[in-house]
RNA sequence: GGCCACGUGGCGGAGUGGUUACGCAACGGUCUGCAAAACCGUGUACUCCGGUUCAAUUCCGGACGUGGCCUCCA
């Protein structure tokens, strides 16, 4: 099985080579933890999870190396910090607020279906690999020191812009900031900055006095850098890290290692909308993954995170996505057939064939969807495709053998009398049986106005009328 | 302003130079006293205008629309 993964590098769908297929190694770029990770901030993550376990199925579970970062140091944060706990010393309020976005992050993510990194490292824990990287690029003309800063170089490297398709006098014309007066060339980027008071700081590379911290794109160069190799298979994250972030990355870890690549493929998943706008605080639509899963604040609902999941897989990855509360409606009901027909069902042998195929044409989701589709189709009949299809669903994250009542999660059922329920349906089977279809109809009205719907069906084995009733959803 | 994506039936959403995607909804049928559920079946869509071609939704050019990046962002 061969994988075609689109790389945003090339331009094309390319066959994945990995450079070793004992240990395929993959990064994607994590979190900056200031906020509650909101819908968007799910997508890459569900994405790169089923490429992980893709690529685990292909190459063995042993032999993937996928690491997701966690960044916990960024103005941002700083900002974040001071504004929630500004009585709190600055240090501890950015501790506090980091922990505290990362657990809930990990909280939400797990019920998404989403299988741990085998990595999961820290910025903080690589401020010296940060600073080797520094040095390490002042060393070979790359970098130069400014006014306590230490900036890359980008006239320095000759191929720079590629990975997002732009020429640097494109940018320069387009540039519309106003340049710090330290820079050698407007385009030139922060690897390390002298921290004010009240920020994280730590000693400085390349000889800087002043205590210091790193710029925005070095944490992932080094931390690729130190669990994946200098040059490594796949590096993924959101189309709009494309630039400057991912750009910067490729800079940084290519000019300090010298080598001709820093990841072989590239790979980025598309925007994500609600309800056709923009996810911005100010238009009141942003929506984080918690409100999604504990809130009730789209669509009036909880949504179980296997809802969430399949909803965002019901989209290939490049393209946008419209997060409506209707998509998550359809993701639900096909979630409730799923339970309603492996129920108790266990899952035997691997992933159906057809179904990892379609996700070894670039991760094609939707095509695998309309697959399982066939595939429930046929179990609801035939018992001896139920393990299958468990098995597929396993694969893909998307059932656990979760009941029908657990993915319906925070509906509460109109409270109905149940024995007055059961008294009122035994009269209408006594009107049945008694051919007075009247009362019987009149009965199942009553029912109907209690938010009661009645379900007939015959006892295969006794030919008796048996009726089922339910709450109506 | 510069650069880049995308535009498919009521909705969601793949894909393809000529042959059924698929799901939801809708409609028809079977079953049922009637319903519900279940099962079976039905849809001929690809923004617009040019071009290439025997043939374009599918390639090329343009228009319009939506969105993204260029500044923090998944």
């Amino acid at each position: 099985m061969t994988l075609r993964l689109y790389n945003t590098l090339s331009r094309s769908k390319d066959e994945l080579r990995p450079l070793d297929p004992t240990n395929v190694r993959m990064y994607v770029c994590g979190p900056t933890v200031y906020h509650f990770a909101h819908i968007g901030n799910a997508r890459p993550v569900i994405v790169f999870d089923v490429l992980y376990r893709l690529l685990r199925h292909v190459y063995g579970a042993d032999h993937v190396t996928y690491v997701r970062n966690i960044t916990d140091v960024d103005d941002k944060i700083n900002a974040r910090a001071a504004e929630r706990y500004p009585d709190m010393d600055p240090l501890k309020a950015i501790r506090k607020l980091t922990e505290e976005t990362a657990a809930q992050f990990h909280k939400d993510i797990a019920a998404l279906g989403v299988l741990p990194p085998s990595v999961e490292p820290r910025a903080t824990d690589h401020i010296g690999e940060m600073k080797a990287l520094c040095e390490a690029l002042v060393k070979n003309g790359h970098a130069y020191v400014a006014e306590d800063h230490v900036l890359f170089d980008v006239p320095s490297m000759k191929d720079y812009g590629r990975l997002s398709g732009r020429s640097l006098e494109e940018m320069e014309a387009g540039a519309r900031v106003e340049v710090a007066p330290y820079k050698k060339d407007a385009m030139d980027f922060v690897l390390w900055k002298p921290s004010k008071a009240g920020e994280p700081a730590w000693d400085s590379p390349c000889g800087i006095k002043t205590k210091g911290r790193p710029g925005w794109h070095i944490e992932c160069s080094a931390m690729a850098g130190k669990h994946l190799g200098q040059v490594f298979d796949i590096h993924g994250g959101g189309i709009d890290l494309v630039f400057p972030h991912h750009e910067n990355e490729v800079a940084q870890s290519r000019c300090a290692h010298g080598t001709a690549a820093m990841a072989q493929v590239w790979m980025h998943n598309g925007f994500l909308q609600v309800e056709g706008e923009k996810m911005s605080k100010s238009l009141g639509n942003f929506i984080t993954i918690h409100q999604l899963l504990d809130g009730k604040d789209f669509g009036g609902s909880q949504w179980h995170g296997r809802v969430v999941r399949l909803a965002m897989m019901g989209t290939h990855y490049r393209q946008p996505i419209d997060w409506t509360v209707e998509r998550l409606v359809q993701a639900r009901s096909t979630l409730f057939e799923i339970a309603d027909t492996l129920a108790g069902v266990e899952a035997e042998g691997g992933p159906n064939e057809d179904v990892v195929a379609a996700l070894s044409d670039d991760l094609n989701t939707p095509s695998a969807l309309s697959i399982v589709y066939g595939l429930l189709k046929s179990a609801r009949r035939n018992e001896a495709a139920r393990p299958g299809l468990r098995a597929t669903l396993d694969f893909l994250g998307l059932y656990g053998g979760e009941t029908r009542d657990e993915l319906n999660v925070g509906f509460e059922a109109k409270a109905v009398d149940a024995a007055k329920v059961e008294g009122l349906v035994a009269a209408r089977l006594a009107a049945r049986k008694a051919k007075d279809f009247k009362e019987s109809d009149r009965i199942r009205d009553e029912l109907a106005g209690m938010g009661v719907s009645l379900k007939d069906a015959k006892d295969p084995k006794t030919g008796e009328i048996v009726t089922t009733w339910e709450v109506a959803r």
